[in-house]
DNA sequence: CTAAATGTAGGCCATGCGGTCGAAAAACAT
DNA sequence: ATGTTTTTCGACCGCATGGCCTACATTTAG
């Protein structure tokens, strides 16, 4: 059983008991909550909603989550997860950093392409952050990671000569902001926006906005 | 009282007797929900607390809107129409597209900047589109005009030979994305990211995009 | 084989919700 | 003043939800 009301103040932090059951499980759960989310919005999806779309008892998701806030955090770190790491994986295969920005928003908008579920639930989420405090905490440990990725890929390119002489946190919110607001678009309506198009243009514009006019430094880039 | 359950099917489509003092209601609890969402999340945003800000009695909410679907969709067209006429206006104040172009932008952000709580609430209110259908018809009806607007002024800049050859409809979706995107960064935490060198870097950067390497056509344009 | 643990089911409950109702109050017309 | 209409109030209802509890099933350990 998941750790609940243990003397310590520790919520569900005990990842102990991880029997190979217990994690598919969760997973299973997880995997459902998207769909259902995703279909039928988040406020519509009660916990006997994804209990019947799983195919289980409700009691069941109570049982290996502390309530259903904990699986919604699950969720989210879950959904970030899977893109961040289709993401670098990609900017990794790639050696020089307009390649390296390239690839990452090549990357975001084709892992977008396959997984629609995901950044509909994820955009049903955002609206779930209550406070101030919670969207800020939302911000600090999902969003920007991305935005600090995208910085730090700049900020090498700057430094190789690559790039142009602009503020990297600056531009990097903006590039990710341009992701994201397609997006957006993308996730109302599937048929407003053409996501391949779109990417084709985002690349083009930030190549334009970044590249250095004087070209590179040393050796990398070749100014295609 | 405001047509209920009226022999016909029309919902609350009379807006004949608009006393004075109905529309005024309707506007004070319009912008005391605003308020509550911005700052409890649209969840926390029931009829009573909304009615707790506003200082009345829960009923009266009810006996001026037919419930509480009506009440969020009349938020929404608020919030929407507000930003809608403000940006309009300073496109409108300059003449030729590329300034047209960066007035859209600019506006927008100067807009949001005074306006904060406009766009939390809206954030809040677009999880709440539960069926694809829904957030479809709100892609359709809200979403959509905005980008035909940037649209226009991106093939009027064309005919003009201010701006190059590319489509305006998928540039226009990526402009409406990129502003969209850094406002749901600074949604999410105000000291997160700077409003205006956002939009002074994406102003810079569509300039660049569109910008004809063969210079305007007519007379309109300087190539500034 | 048996006993302890882990996992599941279905019913139960308190809570808070949106919405309604009749009476009271306020605004208005005569 | 008086009657009429518009507006407000507080109580109330039915309902769905998240969480809880007890009993039952299944797996694991000795």
């Amino acid at each position: 059983m998941r750790s609940k009301n243990m003397p310590d103040g520790r919520k569900s932090s005990g990842r102990k008991k991880s029997t190979f059951i217990e994690e598919a499980r969760r997973r299973q759960i997880v995997r459902s909550a998207i769909t259902t989310i995703a279909g039928a919005g988040l406020a519509q999806a009660s916990l006997a909603r994804i209990a019947d779309e799983v195919g289980i008892s409700k009691s069941v998701i109570s049982y290996h989550f502390d309530g259903r806030d904990e699986l919604i955090e699950e969720i989210v770190t879950a959904l970030l997860a899977e893109s961040n790491r289709f993401i670098r994986s990609r900017v990794e295969q790639e050696s020089g950093c307009p390649a390296k920005l390239r690839a990452y928003v090549e990357a975001s908008f084709a892992f977008m392409a396959g997984h629609r579920d995901n950044f509909v639930a994820m955009v049903d989420i955002w609206g779930s952050f209550g406070t101030a405090e919670a969207k800020r905490a939302f911000n600090a440990t999902a969003y920007d990671p991305c935005r600090r990725h995208i910085e730090s890929i700049l900020r090498k390119g700057q430094q190789d000569g690559d790039f142009r002489d602009f503020t990297p946190r600056t531009l990097a919110a903006t590039i990710q902001g341009a992701i994201d607001g397609v997006m957006l678009q993308w996730v109302f309506d599937e048929a407003a926006v053409d996501l391949a198009e779109c990417a084709a243009e985002l690349t083009a514009m930030f190549d334009l906005a970044t590249r250095n006019p004087a070209g590179p430094d040393p050796v990398t880039g070749d100014g295609r």
